[in-house]
Formats: C-alpha cells, sequence, structure tokens
DNA sequence: CGACGCGCTGTAAACGCTTGCACGATTGTC
DNA sequence: GACAATCGTGCAAGCGTTTACAGCGCGTCG
C-alpha cells in the first residue's frame, strides 16, 4: 500500500514501466500488445506493473513509430440527418469495441469536389481506414484513396473499387411503386432529390429507376411531370408535396425517396385538408422510427447495422484478416401502415 | 513543369521541404506554422516549395512533438437520437472549420461509472479538448478530467467546473406546464426518464422541479400517481402514455419531457382512439423536426447551436484567448401547434 | 561433445516533427 | 565608429513508441 506516488508528476512512459519491471522497453512493448516471444511469467509481471503505474501507450508516440493511428474516419454527406445518425452509431459500435477511434467528418452535400479532396487531404495519415457514407464519389478521387492505402468501404452507392454496404435501391424503388400500383393506382407522384444524375450509383436515381421499371412493367407511361424534386428532408418533401397536388390533375399517390421527404408530405397534405389515405397514398423509404407514429407506410431497412458491416469490413481488412472486396446487400421489407390505401 | 516524381513513393517530410528549398527543417516548421520570425520571403518560398511538392505534416509526428493533437472528443450517451446529432453537427462544424479532428463516442446511459471512467482512460493523451453532452458525471471524474489538463466543456446539465452551455431546464418545465395549466388542465401527468435522481443537475430532474414548481404555484398538489416514467424515446413515451391512460382518472394533459416521448405517446392515443387534444393535450419539449410534422406543441431549443457553442469554447481554452468558465442559458420558447387545447 | 536451433531479451535506430538555444547579420543609438 | 538590440536562421535534443537485429542460455541432435 505504497500510494505515496499515487499522482505522478506526469504520466509514466514505457520507460518508467520497463525500469520498475526490470526488462528493457522493447519487452514492455512487446509484453503489452500481447506479441509473443515474451516469456509468460515476464509478460505477468510487466501486466502487473504497468496496470500499477497506470502506464496508457501515448498513440501519437505508437502511431508515429507504427505507422497506424487505430483510428477511422467516416464521412457523411451531412451529420445531422436520421440516416447519418444510425450510420454512425453503428461505426461507432464496433469501433468502440475493437477499441478504435471514430473520427467524424462532413464533407457537404455540394457536387463541388473541392470539399472532398480537401476532406481526402485531412484523412492523410491520420486515420488507417475510412467509411464512406452515400458519396458520390469520382474514380479519381477512389483511386487516390485507394492509393493512400487506407482500408475503405462506403455505405450507400455501389463502387466497383471498394467494400460496399447498402441496399438494393432498385428494388426499393420497384416495391414501393409496385404497391402503389396493385392498390390501384395509376397516376403516381415521385418525390426524390433534386441532384444532378451525373452519378449512375446514386441512391435516389436508382430508386427512381426502379420506379420507372416498375411503371413500365405495368404499361404505364412515366409522366415527367409526376416527378417533383426537393431538398431531402422534411421541408423538401413538403413543397414537393405542394407542387404535385398544385397540379391540373394531381397524382393519387405519392411515393417519396426517404421518409422524412414523406413526413414533409404528410404535414403538407394536413394542412391542405387533404386527406391520406383517401384522398392520397403516401409511401416512404427507411422506416424511421416516427414512421411507426405518423402511420407512415414505408420499406424498411436497418442502417445502423450497414455501418456495423461497413466498419468491421473497415477493420479486418487493417487486420489483413479479410482482404477481399464484398458487397453486400441487406434486405428490405415492404411496411404497410396507414398512409396508403386503395384508389378512391 | 518538372512533373517527373508526380507521385513520390512515399509522403514528402518536412525534411524533404528544407531541402527543396534551401533551409533548415526548423524554418520550415515555422514557416508553414505561420510563427513570427520568418523573413516573407522566406516564408513564401517554402510555402510554395511545401505545395509543390504536396507536403503535410504528419499528424502523428507534430502531436508527438508539440503535445497537442488538435482532436477534441463529443461524449455522448448514446450516438444515434436527434438530440446527440444535432449536437454533434454543431460541435462538427466548428471544429472542422478550426481545422480540428472530432472524435465522437458514445459513453452509454447507464449509471455505472465503469464505462465513463474507460472513456476518461480513452481520452488522455489522445484529444486536446473534450465536449460532454448530458452527461451525469461526479466531481472526481471532473477532477480527473480537469487534472488531466483537457480543455472540457459540457452540454446539458450546470457544472460548477466547467463551461456549460443549456437551456434553463427549470424553467423549461414551469414553461410547459404553464401552458397547460393556463389551458384549464388541473391532471397533468408527466412523462419522463427513469433515472435515478442522484445527480441533481439532471436534465430530467430538472424539468421535473419546473413541473413540480408550476403545478404548486397554481395551488395544484402534485400527485406521484401522474409521474410516468419510460425510456427516453420514443417506445417509452408509447408506454408511459398507455400506463397513464390506463388510470381509473387520467390526466387531461400530459407533459413529456422530451418530443420523442411525445411522439410515442400521440402513436398511443391514436391507437387508442383518444383525441388530441381533444381528450388530452400533449406538449413535449426539442421542438424535433418533426413536431411541426404532427402539430406538436413543444418548447424549442436550439441545440446544435449550443454544440457550437460549446466546441468554441473547447477550442478558445484551447488556445488560451479564453480561459474563464462561462455558463451561457439558450433562450427557449413555446411553440403552439395542434396538441394542445382547452380542458374539455 | 560441439554445432545448431529455438526461445527470450536487450540495443539502438528509426518515425517526423517542435522548440530552446546559439549565432551571424542588420539596424539603431549615443 | 563601437555597442547593444533585433531579426532571421540553423543546430540538435527531445517527444514515446516500434522493430530489425544481435546476443545469450539452453536443450537437442548427430
Amino acid at each position: 500500500m505504497t500510494d505515496i506516488n499515487t499522482r505522478p508528476a506526469s504520466r509514466a512512459t514505457i520507460e518508467d514501466v520497463a525500469a520498475a519491471a526490470g526488462v528493457s522497453v522493447a519487452t514492455v512493448s512487446r509484453a503489452l500488445r500481447g506479441l509473443p516471444n515474451v516469456a509468460a511469467a515476464t509478460r505477468s509481471r510487466i501486466e502487473d506493473t504497468a496496470s500499477r503505474l497506470d502506464y496508457r501507450p501515448d498513440p501519437a508516440a505508437s502511431r508515429l513509430a507504427a505507422g497506424r493511428s487505430r483510428t477511422i474516419a467516416v464521412a457523411v454527406p451531412v451529420v445531422n440527418t436520421w440516416y447519418s445518425a444510425q450510420v454512425v452509431a453503428g461505426v461507432e459500435a464496433v469501433c468502440s469495441e475493437a477499441g478504435y477511434d471514430m473520427i467524424l467528418m462532413s464533407v457537404g452535400i455540394d457536387a463541388s469536389h473541392r470539399r472532398r479532396l480537401d476532406a481526402k487531404a485531412a484523412l492523410d495519415r491520420r486515420v488507417d481506414g475510412l467509411v464512406l457514407v452515400d458519396l458520390a464519389i469520382t474514380d479519381d478521387e477512389i483511386d487516390s484513396l485507394i492509393g493512400s492505402k487506407l482500408a475503405v468501404a462506403s455505405i450507400g452507392p455501389r463502387l466497383g473499387r471498394m467494400s460496399t454496404f447498402g441496399i438494393d435501391n432498385v428494388r426499393v424503388g420497384e416495391v414501393a411503386t409496385r404497391h402503389l400500383l396493385d392498390l390501384g393506382h395509376t397516376r403516381i407522384g415521385l418525390i426524390g432529390e433534386d441532384t444532378v444524375p451525373v452519378f449512375e450509383f446514386e441512391v435516389p436515381g436508382q430508386r427512381l429507376t426502379g420506379h420507372t421499371r416498375a411503371l413500365e412493367q405495368a404499361g404505364i407511361e412515366p409522366d415527367p411531370e409526376l416527378i417533383a424534386f426537393g431538398e431531402f428532408a422534411i421541408d423538401g418533401g413538403y413543397e414537393a408535396f405542394d407542387r404535385l397536388m398544385a397540379m391540373d390533375d394531381p397524382p393519387t399517390a405519392v411515393f417519396a425517396l426517404a421518409d422524412e421527404m414523406a413526413f414533409g408530405a404528410l404535414q403538407r397534405a394536413r394542412e391542405l385538408g387533404i386527406d391520406v389515405p383517401d384522398d392520397v397514398s403516401v409511401i416512404g423509404v427507411d422506416d424511421h422510427p416516427v414512421a411507426a407514429v405518423v402511420g407512415l407506410t414505408t420499406i424498411h431497412q436497418d442502417v445502423s447495422e450497414q455501418g456495423a458491416h461497413a466498419a468491421r469490413a473497415v477493420l479486418s481488412a487493417l487486420d489483413g484478416t479479410d482482404t477481399e472486396l464484398v458487397h453486400e446487400t441487406s434486405p428490405v421489407r415492404l411496411i404497410e401502415r396507414a398512409t396508403t390505401g386503395p384508389r378512391r
């Protein structure tokens, strides 16, 4: 109980531990990191000494010497959305369990590459791996990412050169639209994000593709008039719905590319005195927790699971455990609730 | 245009820059960090050289040498809530502008200190500062945090020894309850979080205090029966509301300590065929974006702004710019929407 | 019984930066 | 015109790890 020096002037270093345990720093380093070639007795003595001195390796020193930071970054377009929060939660859980730090960076939704390249620059040397979330990224950027030997995985769009995790967004579009079709609707509006359709892998584009395909299979000519764009959030859905309903011949059903947009639609519907689903059916995508509250019919996906899987992929690539690319598609399912009904 | 070595085998180091610019590494270091005592001409020559070589200082080396990581952590109880996401967004924006990395860690909501102390341990040496979000933390933990010379700020509870940012939660409770009182309600239920009331500064406790105070001021004896606890999320609100409504003499109005709990209440109300606000009024706290969608009356607060302010406080403490403690209270305001109405 | 291999440990050179200190060259002061 | 102050720069010692390499003792094998 010689707790005199309980609060050392400065943190214990590996040298302090080595001295106290009567071994060299090399042995301490090996022992504490679980490397082989350390006698069991020596190892446990060192472990005891280390914990007695409350020693914790300095991450910066270890990073500098070993060249790995035990940190991964997750890059999201914008952080304060439900979707991002879910992904981040999944990644964080995995990281924290593996003893990795997770740095979060938002790269913005604008197509200007500037911000994204900056992000890449910022990443350089400071993280071992990277999880990209819903990022439209060019081949050049991918190359430079991979070239910088980061372990990288992507959530959302399916990128050829890295592991990707997501859902089949074309199918999402089909399922949603087919559901509406099955209810007898023929004039179906779509509320989506106003992106430049440069990147064919982008999520909204794929859902739109599925939508169009389902219409065509049903023998219905897709009508560009019925597509309304807006910001990928409640307000965007609100405004897009408003525009749709202002048409001479408004749709009897609306497919919102995300629940949050559907919420905006629902809000506007209530304000306009439009009954859902009697006057117009509404379906979303995500199964946001609030969807159950407002009774929104939607397509369920487990976003935080996707985040966790992506994180695990990055981590195991870092271990060298599992180095081959995977493209994982999580299941989705239609959840029928109260906002969709038969065409009046 | 001697772009031969466009892709150097390995990253340029400060030595490469020094050699190319014909100066010493010390001068490069000073020039690039904007320190004084570097001739203007020298500085710009170095800057040119650096950018030509695409030099970026290795953060680990710089951290090791300088003892600062230009990284701050934000510790939240749980990451995938609206509230956390807002805070994190605010912090991230400030960090990214200041060139700081932000690491996100969830420390769990359980009162067991184990996890929190671990968090502290994990932080040690790896970040310069820390933003605590809604964390019930003991004095000892605060001391050890401050003792480890991190710059720290807290969002939510008002902690004496560090800068805090938040709202007046007692007042929130008063305003919400008074609103209900003004509408003629006398039996007012409360839906809150089931925490051990150990830490008097905890947010739910304060809102409860305000609630009780408002009741007493109105000459109403607070009835413990009317307080229902649940998980601080939709489900918790759902269940608590259910219990409240199952009473022989259910309340005519309900104060949910958070919008998400109010959403759960609304959901259950709809299922039970209870009309809101005709049968029962519901008020929440936060002004979650979905509140507008469902017409929820609530108390507005700007969470991401609080995050930004906390981050700025941490950063300026790090600069040494602004070292004194502040306790900032953001304004809140009642937003009347459609879920509250006069007592039937 | 000497050579060899193996298991364990130590030595010391990186890793890439920051910074205290010293030093020469200017400039200013009397 | 000598002396001090100032400015700009370089030297070199860290910062706390990791890891290649060397060395030592011991059992094994020919």
